[in-house]
DNA sequence: CCTCATTATTTTATATTTAAAATAAATCGA
DNA sequence: TCGATTTATTTTAAATATAAAATAATGAGG
């Protein structure tokens, strides 16, 4: 592996560090603030038409691509939910009767979770109206300019990851 | 007003819709992972070295830029914080010395907080690591296009603004 | 004045979130 | 097999979030 030649300047002169610095914060808050506008929308939608939260949906439509089930464990792993909260999500989910939870045969401490009929639907007809309401609030946003966007998150979802992984 | 001429056809057949959907649910997803995983970085650092929550961080971020303080009023419109949930948070800001809160003499439904010298030391303190972490955070993804990727999240949240305020 | 509507803030009730501790079952190595 | 470790899940405790009701002060009209 080459050691020299690391493209430009390993190392920015104090002002070039204050200009990456400021690019990257408002970097930072116009995601949050994208993020944060959307997403309390869609919450406040989610709750008013069907009394579900984003991350009951979210194990629903996990489940939903899962006919023969889950299990519990890899839901924290595949969503932003955590171990101690999936606990009482997925208690309320099975109480309304949108999912089964059986213990594995094989491991006593393995729990499955698989979805109903009834959650099936239910799924269907909340993932319908969440891409409407989507469609409703990206459509001031150029759709032929959709891809390019979303490979740029994609890249930079990629180096944060990165630089997450390495200690 | 030209009533005819919209540019681009109005509506779009079934399949450019369905394309159009996919394209938009992909775009939000890549924005919520990327917030939640820098997000969740930058809370769990906070908390571990300095104890404090991003809303209480946000609150004093606020009033840094306003050394006469602040109507405790304006708080909810400029953060992503309800008026409800401002309350205890102040308290607690009262409570460890960062920031005081008086009752204004012209009207006294009104509060007016203000940052004490202690909270402004916290503050400096804290914004310096942040913004080292986001740095840290951000260093695998190229500074010369931080600011393009900057605009198009920024005309994003514009056309999502005009969207939810038109009704 | 007096009442009604508005505004600022707090309180309440309920839900959710997180980290960390606890429980419980499986597995591995001596 | 025994004991230590790992793994899966739940429980707990503390903090936060939300909406909605309550409180309190102001201001506008009659």
């Amino acid at each position: 592996m080459a050691l020299a030649k690391e493209s430009p300047p390993v190392s920015k002169n104090g002002s070039d560090q204050e200009a990456e610095y400021r690019a990257q914060t408002r970097l930072w808050l116009r995601l949050l603030a994208c993020t944060t506008l959307i997403e309390g929308e869609l919450r406040r939608r989610f709750r008013e038409e069907f009394d579900f939260t984003m991350p009951r949906f979210d194990v629903l439509a996990q489940l939903d691509r899962e006919p023969s089930g889950l299990v519990l464990g890899e839901l924290p792993k595949r969503l932003m939910v955590s171990a101690g909260n999936l606990t009482p999500i997925v208690d309320r989910l099975v109480a309304d009767g949108y999912i089964t939870r059986t213990p594995s045969n094989l491991d006593r401490r393995v729990q499955i979770v698989c979805m109903t009929v009834e959650g099936q639907k239910a799924f269907r007809r909340m993932a319908k109206s969440h891409g409407s309401w989507l469609a409703e609030l990206l459509a001031g946003f150029p759709a032929d300019r959709l891809d390019g966007l979303t490979s740029e998150l994609d890249e930079l979802k990629g180096a944060v990851r990165d630089t997450m992984q390495k200690p």
